[in-house]
DNA sequence: AATATATGAATGAACG
DNA sequence: CGTTCATTCATATATT
């Protein structure tokens, strides 16, 4: 499973956190994963057991879904893709060595890291130099939509009585997520 | 929508929501289970195709499992994401201003777009922007497409398919990858 | 219901 | 580096 990382990533400087789920939501989600864990688990057994006996099975094969699971979505079979997609493992070490700051990676650096990710798939040395400019940029435009997203959220709640309650369409983007 | 439920049943009355995750930490989140999903669904069309040849193996069984109702959302998945749908007011003033306008509209201008249309809907800056990026994207595309269906009698010596895209130089390599 | 299309969103690559 | 372009992915909607 990809599970990611430290807590470093998922909480950030000087956040204040309050409790957005009620236990009871987080119970559901917790549910709605363990039943996906608990069916793999069933299957991946099932299917080891079969093949033991019969090694090919109608010619499927669970191979490369242990390896990158993320690209298992329908569409991307047959052709061969004309721009580079980083691996799951490629994108994590990115996100790692992303995370541990340090700023532009040096050519020098470029050259070292593109030879380690190579490892683990296709990669160029522009891939590598294009992913972080990207992801620099990117965060960098997020944080600043966020910041004047913030800004305006304490004006607008400045010049509100705070008895006052307003219904945010804003906060639709959790609603909609995992409600069964 | 995002499926069944009222929000009655997520957001408790008089509550206070703030935002403890990001946008990118809950699509990771989303992604997680959705690897769930995708290897359940092929492990599962495995199975059947398995069991259709052996109707009993090793007295295991999903039994029930696949009546699950978290597990039956055949119309709407529970990792379905959510996704802005522009109200027909809001398109009609997209189109408008798309139509007068020319070219992409700067940052300040979205903001500003998006503040006005946020009357006739919900709508954030990053809908509006990718908003203007495809109906740029696909007016341009579709005018290659008539203006290659229009010359194709002239230039039918070249072999290139329509669908065929020409690889362009990349600019690292001419910066910084062909030094020293 | 299954398939096809339209289109919002994500992202690799390129430009100035 | 910030912005823009081009392609791809995923989902909502339309069609059969």
């Amino acid at each position: 499973g990809g599970g990611g990382g430290g807590s470093g990533e998922w909480i950030g400087e000087g956040a204040l956190y309050v409790k957005v789920m009620t236990d009871e939501q987080l119970e559901v989600l917790r549910r709605q994963i363990a039943i996906y864990a608990t069916i793999c688990e069933q299957l991946v057994e099932m299917h080891k057991a079969i093949t033991a006996h019969h090694d090919s099975v109608a010619g499927m094969r669970l191979g490369n879904l242990y390896g990158d699971p993320l690209m298992a979505s329908t569409s991307q079979k047959i052709t061969a893709r004309q721009r580079w997609t980083p691996t799951t493992m490629q994108l994590r070490l990115l996100e790692a060595m992303f995370n541990e700051g340090n700023g532009t990676p040096s050519k020098q650096k470029i050259k070292q890291i593109t030879t380690e990710l190579s490892q683990h798939g296709q990669i160029s040395e522009s891939n590598v130099y294009n992913w972080f400019q990207n992801r620099r940029a990117r965060l960098k435009r997020k944080q600043m939509v966020a910041l004047v997203s913030n800004t305006e959220s304490e004006v607008e709640a400045d010049e509100e009585s705070p008895d006052e309650k307003k219904p945010r369409p804003n906060s639709y983007h959790q609603e909609c997520m995992l409600v069964g």
